[in-house]
DNA sequence: GAAAAATCCCCCTTAACGGGGTATTTTTTA
DNA sequence: TAAAAAATACCCCGTTAAGGGGGATTTTTC
C-alpha cells in the first residue's frame, strides 16, 4: 500500500479529546504516523504545506474558517493529499457539500476507531471510503421516484428539458417532430401542474423523477 | 440486528460458480439464510414474492431481463427488500443507474466474501454499502471542477440557468437588476464559449462548474 | 492605484414559449 | 379482442424572452 512509504496523517479538529483521541489512535498503528494536529483550519494553513500530509482527517464545524471552506483551499496547498471529513452532522446537503468540493471521504463520529483506520487506508489505496450511514444518504440523493405520474416519454422529454434544449432540438434528438415534443410538454405541464419550463423542471427535481 | 430473526437472503446470477460460491458462503454465516438462488431474473420472477428475501444480491450483466432492469421490478414486488448489485462491471454510468433504478448497495466482485458478509449487515440495518472504488466513482460524480473559469458570481448565474429560469426570474433571486443578469449571462457565454442556455448548461455540467 | 468583478442601461430582431383545440396511429393491458 | 393509454402530428394565436451589439459605473481585490 502506498509505496511503502509510512503515511503522513494531519487532524483538524477542534475539540481537542477528540483530536487527541484520533491521534492516538493513529499513532498506534504502525503503518501511519501524526504529523500535525490542529485546533482549526486557520491555525493550520500556513503550515499544511511542510507538514505535507497524504491524509487530512477534518472536521466540518471548526471555528473560523468552516471544514467545508477549508477543503478547496486545502487542495489547493497539497493537490496531492486526501481529505476524509470527519463530523456529526449528516444531513444530506452537508454530506453531498462537502464530496462536492472534494473531500475523499466521509465519517460521522460515531465510526468505531477501526473503521477510520481502515478508511485512512481505502483512500490511499485511491478509493472513496464512506460509512453506511453516509452512503446511504449519497444514494438515497442518487436514487429517482419510482412512482413518476409521467410516461417513459415524457419522462425522457422532460431529462431533455432539464438540459435546456429548446423544442426543435429535442425533436431532432428524439427523432419525432417538434409539434409532437409540444403535445408530451403540453401533457407534462397538466401532470406536474406546472406552466413553465422552469417550474416542470424544479419540481422534477425536487421529486426525483429525472 | 434486524429483529433478531434469520435473514433472507436470495441470489441472482448466472454464473454457476459464482452463484454457488455465494450461496455457499451465506450458507455458513448463521444470522443469514440462502432461500433461493436464479440464474436469471426471468427464471425467478414469479417466484420472488414466495421467497420474501430480505435482501437480494443481483448480478448486472443477466441473461434477458438485464439487472438493471430487474431493480425497479424487484422493488414493486418487493418493497421492503433492499438489492445489492454485484458485478464486474464499474463504469460510473452503470454504477449511477443501478443506484438510481433503487439499489442500496454497489459492490464488484473483486470485493472479498467477508465484506460481502458484512454489507448484508449494513444493508439490513438501514444502511447502503459501497465497495471503496464503487464510492470513489460516486464521490467523483459529485465532485466539482475546482478550476473554474468563472467568478462566483457567474458560476451563482449558471447554476440558475441550469434550473430553467429566466433573466428575469434570476433577477428576483439574486436581487440584481435583469440587466446585470444579462451581462453576466453574455459573459458566462464568451468563457465557455458557447451561445446559448442550453450550450451553456450542457457545458457546465460535462465539466462539473456546477 | 491598477485590475478584476459586479453592477446597470439602451437598441434591435428573431424565434421560442405556452395556451387553445383536434385527430390519427401504436402499444398496452384488461 | 376490445377498450384504454401512450405516442404521434397539425393549426392558430399573442407574448416575451433570448441573444447580439455597444457603453458605463461602482465595488472588490490584489
Amino acid at each position: 500500500m502506498y509505496n511503502n512509504q509510512i503515511a503522513r496523517i494531519t487532524i483538524i479538529e477542534d475539540d481537542e479529546t477528540i483530536r487527541e483521541g484520533y491521534a492516538y489512535l493513529i499513532r498506534n498503528t504502525s503503518a501511519y504516523e501524526v504529523v500535525s494536529t490542529y485546533a482549526s483550519f486557520d491555525l493550520g494553513k500556513s503550515k499544511l504545506t511542510a507538514d505535507r500530509p497524504d491524509v487530512i482527517l477534518l472536521d466540518i464545524q471548526l471555528p473560523g474558517t468552516s471544514g467545508l471552506e477549508a477543503v478547496p483551499q486545502i487542495l489547493k496547498l497539497l493537490p496531492n493529499s486526501s481529505i476524509i471529513m470527519l463530523t456529526v452532522y449528516e444531513t444530506e446537503k452537508m454530506i453531498l457539500d462537502a464530496l462536492a468540493a472534494g473531500a475523499s471521504g466521509y465519517f460521522t463520529k460515531n465510526t468505531s476507531s477501526a473503521k477510520i483506520i481502515v478508511a485512512i487506508g481505502e483512500v490511499l489505496d485511491g478509493g472513496g471510503p464512506l460509512s453506511p450511514d453516509v452512503a446511504k444518504t449519497v444514494i438515497r440523493s442518487l436514487q429517482k421516484n419510482q412512482e413518476s405520474p409521467l410516461t417513459k416519454r415524457e419522462t425522457q422529454i422532460l431529462r431533455q428539458l432539464d438540459t435546456g434544449k429548446d423544442r426543435s432540438e429535442i425533436a431532432l434528438e428524439l427523432f419525432i417532430d417538434v409539434e409532437t415534443v409540444k403535445t408530451h410538454v403540453k401533457n407534462i405541464y397538466l401532470k406536474l401542474n406546472v406552466n413553465s419550463r422552469s417550474e416542470a423542471i424544479a419540481f422534477a427535481r425536487k421529486n426525483k423523477l429525472i
